[in-house]
RNA sequence: GGCGGCAUAGCUCAGUUGGUUAGAGCACUGGAAUCAUAAUCCAGGUGUCCGGGGUUCGAGUCCCUGUGCCGCUACCA
C-alpha cells in the first residue's frame, strides 16, 4: 500500500478565506483526502499559512503592528474558516516558524553548494533615512508607463503594468517618507535553465495529468525558463543563510512550498515521533498530490520540482497536481479589492458548513471557470439535498418507526425487485469509487444523487403504505433494502458531507467509523433512534438577504469617494513650476492606433498651431468622445516617438485605478489660453 | 497586436480516442400516488452544439477562417 501525501496550496495570511479558495484548493483535497481514509489509505494531510512578503510586512506597517501579528490574526481567521467548514489537515502550521526556517534554509544552502544559484548585482532603491534597501512594494511614484502617480514599485494599479522599480519617476519611500537613492545590491538567483532537461524528462512520464496542467506547462517550457531571484531585502522572512547575505531574506515564493514538508515535520513532531515524516518525504513510492488553483501550476510544477532536483536528499516529486479552474460569482470574477466575494466566516454565521461543501463540490470548477449562485445554492440545498436525499432517509424512518417500532432486520430472502435495486445501488458506488479515484467529485455527488432517486422510486414501487395492510413481511424487506441504500450513501457521501453523514448513521444506529469495505458488511439488525430531519430547506428571504449583503458589501466597499491620502511630492519652487508650459488644446481629429488597446493618435489645435500626439486614452474615451473636447495640456515635455508617430504633447488626465478623467476647463475659453 | 483558453437546452453544466436519434439537474406542462420536509414517481426536448468553409463513409469532437467573451502580454509623455 503507498503512502500518500496530499497537500493544498498554502493560504497567504493576509486576509480572509472566500469561496473560490475553498472551491479551487481546499474542499477538492479534503474530499479527496476523506476518500483515502474510507478506502484505508496512509495518508497525512498537509497545509498551513504563507506568512512572509512585502504585503504581509505593509499591512504591518499600515496597522501599527509587527507582521508576526498579522500573520497571527490571519492564520487564526483562516483556521476557523476551515473549521467551519469541516476541512481537517492533519497539519496546519505556517512558515514563519522555526522548523521552516530550518529547512528553507538547508533548501538554500544546498541548491547553493550544487551549483543552481548564482548571484548578481542589481540596482535597487535604498532608503537612507532608514538605512535600509526598499523591496518593490514599499517603493511609491510615478508610474514610468502611465505617467499615473502612487505606482508601486512592482506593478501600477492603474494601469497594471510591471515595472523594473528603478525606472520609477519621483520615487518615494513608503517608510519614511524620503526619496530614496539607487544603491547597488547582490541578489541570487536559482537557475532554472539548469532544471530544464530533468523537468522535460520527468514532465513527460506524466501522462495522466489533466489536460489542462499539462498545456500550461508545456507553453511555459516551450517559452523557456529564465533565471528567477529568490532572495529579496526586507526583513520579514526567512534569512538567507550566508555571510554576505547580511540583512536579506529569501522570496516568498521560495520558501512557501517547502511549508508543505517543514508542517509534515512539525506534524511528525507533535504526534512524538520526530522522524515519521521521512518515512512520507523521502519513500519514492509516496504519492505527493498538490491540490491547487490554476494560478499556481508553474510554482508547483516547473519551480517546486526544481528545488526538490536540486537537494541532496531524494525528497519525493509530486505525484499529480489537479489544479482547478475559478469559481465566479454571481456572473462576475471574485474580487477581493471590489470585496465582491462570500467570505467563509460570513457563510457559517448563516448556513451549516456542510451546504457550502455540497454546493461547490455538485458546481467544482474542475474543467472550466463556473459560476456561484445564490438561487442555484438554495435549489441544490433545496431540491437534492432536503428532497432527494433528505426526504428518502424521513420517509423510510418515519415508516419504520411508526410500524416496526425503528428496528430494521434482514429478510431471510429478498424478492427478485429489491435485489435489482441493491445490485444497481452497488454500481452506482462502484462508480463514484472511480469518480473520487479520478478527483471528478461533481460526478461523484451526481452519481450519489441517483442512488437516493433509485431509493425514492424503489420505495414508490413497492408502495409500503398499502403493503402495511396485507403483507408486513413485504414492507419489512422494502424498509431493509431503503436501510440499505441509506448505508451506502452514509460511506460514500462521507467526503462530501462529513458531519451529515455521521448524523445519518447515528439515527440508524450504526457506530462504526464510516469504511469503505463495509459497503459488503451486515451490520443487521439495526434499532434506528432519534430520527429527525438532518437537513433543512433554504428560504427565499435567506437568499434575498445574502444577495442584498453582496451588494451591499461591494458598493460599502466602493463609498469612499476619494483615494487615501498619499504622502505629498518634494516641494518644488515656482520656477520648477513655472517651467511647465501648460494650454488648453482643442481636439481636431482622433483614431484609435492600429494594433494597441490603449493608444490614441490625436490631432490639436494649440492655438493656431497643430500638433500631433498619442494618448493612452482609448479604454476611456472612444474618437467620437474625444474630438472638439477643449483639453489641458502639457506641450512641453520632450516629445517621444511611439509606435512610429512622434508626441508633442501630453492630455492631462487623472486616474483613480478605475475611471480615466482628461481635464476640461470649467469656462468656454479660447483654444491656446495658457494655464499657470 | 502577440500567446493561450472558452462558446452545447430558458438557467447551471456533462459530453471520454471522431461512431446510432446530442445528454443531466433545475425550471416548465400533464398525469399517478398520499409513507414522507407539498417532499415522491411516471411521461413530455423542433437545441442553427457561436457563424462560415474544409477533411471524412461519418464532425459538438479534427483543420482553416470570422465573431464574441476571459486570462497573460505589448503600446500609455
Amino acid at each position: 500500500m503507498s503512502k500518500y501525501i496530499v497537500t493544498s496550496a498554502l493560504p497567504y495570511a493576509n486576509g480572509k478565506l472566500h469561496i473560490g479558495h475553498v472551491a479551487g484548493a481546499y474542499l477538492p483535497a479534503d474530499i479527496f483526502v476523506r476518500y483515502l481514509r474510507l478506502k484505508r489509505e496512509d495518508v497525512i494531510y498537509i497545509c498551513g499559512t504563507d506568512e512572509h512578503g512585502a504585503p504581509i510586512s505593509i499591512k504591518a506597517e499600515k496597522e501599527g503592528l509587527t507582521p508576526q501579528a498579522i500573520v497571527d490574526r490571519y492564520h487564526k481567521s483562516i483556521k476557523e474558516s476551515f473549521d467551519g467548514l469541516n476541512i481537517e489537515f492533519d497539519n496546519f502550521s505556517g512558515t514563519s516558524r522555526k522548523p521552516h526556517y530550518d529547512l528553507s534554509q538547508q533548501f538554500f544552502t544546498e541548491l547553493h553548494e550544487n551549483g543552481y544559484i548564482t548571484s548578481k548585482i542589481t540596482k535597487q532603491f535604498y532608503d537612507e533615512a532608514e538605512s535600509r534597501f526598499l523591496p518593490d512594494r514599499y517603493v511609491e511614484g510615478i508610474c514610468p508607463h502611465c505617467g499615473a502617480e502612487g505606482a508601486r514599485g512592482d506593478q501600477c494599479d492603474a494601469c497594471g503594468k510591471l515595472i523594473d522599480s528603478i525606472t520609477l519617476i519621483k520615487p518615494i519611500s513608503k517608510v519614511s517618507g524620503s526619496t530614496p537613492v539607487i544603491k547597488e545590491t547582490k541578489q541570487w538567483y536559482l537557475n532554472l535553465p539548469k532544471f530544464t532537461d530533468q523537468l522535460k524528462e520527468w514532465l513527460d512520464t506524466k501522462t495522466y495529468w489533466k489536460e489542462n496542467v499539462r498545456n500550461f506547462i508545456l507553453s511555459w517550457l516551450n517559452e523557456g525558463l529564465i533565471e528567477r531571484a529568490i532572495t529579496r531585502d526586507i526583513n520579514w522572512g526567512v534569512p538567507v543563510p550566508l555571510d554576505e547575505a547580511d540583512g536579506k531574506v529569501l522570496y516568498v515564493w521560495f520558501d512557501a512550498p517547502i511549508g508543505y514538508i517543514s508542517s509534515t515535520i512539525e506534524w511528525a513532531q507533535n504526534q512524538g515521533k520526530p522522524e515519521l515524516w521521512k518515512d512520507y518525504w523521502l519513500d519514492q513510492s509516496t504519492k505527493l498530490i498538490h491540490f491547487i488553483g490554476k494560478d499556481n501550476i508553474p510554482f508547483h510544477t516547473i519551480m517546486w520540482p526544481s528545488f526538490v532536483m536540486g537537494q541532496n536528499e531524494s525528497y519525493v516529486l509530486p505525484h499529480d497536481v489537479p489544479a482547478n479552474e475559478y469559481l465566479n460569482l454571481e456572473g462576475d470574477k471574485i474580487s477581493t479589492s471590489r470585496n465582491w466575494a462570500i467570505w467563509v466566516d460570513e457563510f457559517i454565521k448563516y448556513f451549516d458548513g456542510e451546504y457550502l461543501r455540497y454546493v461547490l463540490a455538485v458546481n467544482a470548477p474542475e474543467k472550466q471557470d463556473n459560476d456561484f449562485l445564490w438561487k442555484d445554492f438554495q435549489n441544490k440545498i433545496n431540491t437534492e439535498l432536503n428532497n432527494v436525499l433528505g426526504n428518502l432517509a424521513n420517509r423510510v424512518f418515519s415508516f419504520s418507526k411508526k410500524h416496526f417500532d425503528g428496528l430494521v432486520e434482514k429478510p431471510k430472502q429478498l424478492s427478485e425487485a429489491s435485489q435489482t435495486t441493491l445490485k444497481q445501488v452497488n454500481e452506482l458506488s462502484l462508480e463514484t469509487d472511480h469518480c473520487y479515484q479520478s478527483y471528478q467529485v461533481r460526478k461523484a455527488v451526481k452519481t450519489i444523487l441517483d442512488i437516493a432517486r433509485l431509493g425514492n422510486r424503489y420505495f414508490d414501487e413497492r408502495e409500503p403504505w398499502k403493503a402495511i395492510k396485507v403483507d408486513k413481511t413485504s414492507v419489512q424487506e422494502t424498509i431493509y433494502t431503503c436501510c440499505e441504500i441509506l448505508r451506502v450513501i452514509s460511506v460514500v457521501m462521507t467526503p462530501i458531507l462529513p458531519n451529515f453523514m455521521s448524523q445519518l448513521r447515528e439515527i440508524m444506529g450504526i457506530k462504526q467509523k464510516p469504511l469503505w469495505e463495509e459497503l459488503t458488511s451486515n451490520p443487521y439488525p439495526l434499532q434506528l433512534e432519534n430520527i429527525r430531519r438532518i437537513f433543512q430547506k433554504v428560504e427565499d428571504n435567506q437568499i434575498e438577504e445574502q444577495l442584498k449583503l453582496l451588494q451591499e458589501n461591494a458598493l460599502a466597499n466602493k463609498e469612499p469617494e476619494r483615494i487615501n491620502f498619499k504622502e505629498l511630492k518634494p516641494e518644488i519652487e515656482f520656477d520648477d513650476f513655472m517651467k511647465l508650459d501648460i494650454r488648453i488644446a482643442k481636439i481636431l481629429t482622433a483614431e484609435k492606433v492600429k494594433k494597441t488597446d490603449k493608444l490614441l493618435k490625436i490631432t490639436a489645435d494649440i492655438g493656431g498651431k497643430e500638433i500631433e500626439l498619442i494618448a493612452g486614452l482609448a479604454k476611456s474615451y472612444s474618437p467620437e468622445n474625444i474630438i472638439d473636447k477643449k483639453v489641458v495640456m502639457l506641450l512641453n515635455l520632450k516629445p517621444r516617438k511611439i509606435k512610429g508617430i512622434l508626441s508633442q504633447g501630453m492630455i492631462l488626465a487623472a486616474d483613480d485605478g478605475e475611471t480615466l478623467s482628461v481635464l476640461l476647463a470649467d469656462k468656454d475659453i479660447k483654444t491656446g489660453s495658457e494655464i499657470g
